[in-house]
DNA sequence: TTTATATTTAACCGTCAGGTTATTTAAACA
DNA sequence: TGTTTAAATAACCTGACGGTTAAATATAAA
């Protein structure tokens, strides 16, 4: 079933053996065989952790002889990372100015919005 | 057993309910119920996914009378946003200045490492 | 054409995640 | 005290996840 990106993503990323291999990744292309020499786990494992990964578009994947060599693509951390830097800007921003205004709509919510009334 | 930080964090936000509740909460401390009226869901179900979100570190909670009010914690949402722009610039970086070295590296790698010299 | 190497697919298994309903706990209120 | 409200816990179900071994596929090499 269709998940969203933003799922998709964190999922691939909430695995400490793909984030090894996508960090083994980073210091340039590797085959199925190499990416799994650090791991003892068997083949067919790691194949699906590439699949995984690949589904998530963090990994590209081309076609040598025999070999199925995987690269890095970031595309999809643009996402997670807009997703995370909003999150932390809106934290880092209540702690001062926005603070005050947070805390009016909170109260406002709590007393069960008996008026209708919407800001502008 | 003890899951390492980011594993947890990823796992907790790679579901949209758990995003949504978050999202939520980004307008102030709400309470389950509060929190569980958009969803098609039962209480529990929204029980659970706040414990996960309180394990992960991402809310904390309260108690004032019956209440269990939740709010916001940014915390981890800093150890990710570390590693994912950690991965962003290694990649914006390899389009340009880093690639020609990467390059290089990904090459004496293959030829398997004959020369144990390394730069600098 | 056979054989060897790299990888995927198939079939299976145990565990855990995400949901349910029913029951319990905790505090407020009548 | 007994009752209502808020929330958590228990017990259960189902499906997906992460692993396995064995078989299939694709290409290179002998």
């Amino acid at each position: 079933m269709p998940q969203d990106h933003l799922t998709q993503t964190f999922s691939a990323l909430a695995d400490p053996t793909r984030r090894a291999i996508l960090a083994r990744l980073i210091t340039g292309e590797a085959t199925v065989t190499e990416l799994s020499k650090p791991f003892e786990m068997s083949m067919p494992a790691i194949s699906k952790h590439l699949k995984v990964l690949e589904r998530a578009g963090l990994i590209a994947r081309s076609r040598e002889a025999q070999y199925r060599p995987c690269r890095l693509e970031a595309k999809p951390l643009k996402e997670v990372s807009a997703w995370v830097e909003e999150y932390r800007q809106i934290w880092e921003h209540r702690l001062d100015r926005l603070d005050a205004y947070l805390q009016v709509l909170k109260k406002k919510e709590q007393r069960n919005a008996r008026s209708k009334k919407k800001p502008r």
